[in-house]
DNA sequence: ATTTATGCAAATCATTTGCACATAG
DNA sequence: CTATGTGCAAATGATTTGCATAAAT
């Protein structure tokens, strides 16, 4: 049975109070108010509240990970500049879980990630051109 | 000005013969005939080579990333026990680059990966049930 | 009391990089 | 000749793991 740490209550906290970030974010957001609780910790407490489905896993193509408060499906658009994550509301395709592939394959699931680059960082390159 | 060297040549060709392979699996493909080819070289020109589209650069959500030796747009099921890449052809959803999004925001491109059990894994653990 | 969780440090895995030497053009 | 590429080993970054200790139930 799982218990119900107050480690595992500052992460689930901070991912709710942060909406999308990594697991080093979420550590240094922790570490600020509770500077014993370890990463380790954190990655474990993570993987353990995404798979209780009390928060969602966002896996990256490049860099760290990020984990998001919402767990409803939907896709994201992350910045190839600054990796930030942006929500792609409005768009799921779920019927893309029933693709035909040969038999005998099974199709659990499928990942959509939007890369592109986000209003500030857009902002910052052309001052740079200037 | 890019040089053909022996080493491009040789990962090329281990790519074109492989099909879909992680830097590692082309790396030991090419030093059973070529021991001095080190993997630093192989990593080097998997990425000119896919700079130069001449190979595609599949980015996993998890473990290795994959090379193809096709470059037409298509998407890829990635079997989550085993890690091998199946191609997913007949479908490439070109218009998705322009879904809406904030203006200031610029899309410029997508990934979709899908996840599943291939056909000998799914044999494999029914085996194990049995 | 027993099992689950924690903190720490070390390990792992994929990939990148610095640098001295080699070689394609 | 000289810019580009190579091999090696070390560095990097994200994440995981072993282990002794702590704390939830």
């Amino acid at each position: 049975m799982q218990r119900n740490t107050f480690q595992r209550q500052v992460v689930l906290s901070a991912v709710q109070t942060l909406c999308h970030a990594t697991a080093d974010e979420i550590h240094r957001f922790v570490a600020a108010s509770h500077p014993g609780i370890s990463k380790a910790t954190v990655y474990r407490n993570l993987g353990l509240l995404s798979e209780n489905g009390q928060i969602s896993h966002i896996e990256a193509t490049s860099g760290a990970d990020y984990f998001d408060c919402t767990t409803s499906p939907h896709y994201h658009l992350q910045c190839t500049e600054c990796g930030k994550i942006f929500d792609v509301p409005f768009l799921y395709l779920g019927e893309l879980n029933h693709i035909p592939v040969d038999p005998g394959f099974t199709v659990t699931g499928h990942t959509v990630l939007f890369k592109g680059v986000c209003a500030l960082c857009n902002n910052n390159k052309e001052r740079k051109i200037k």
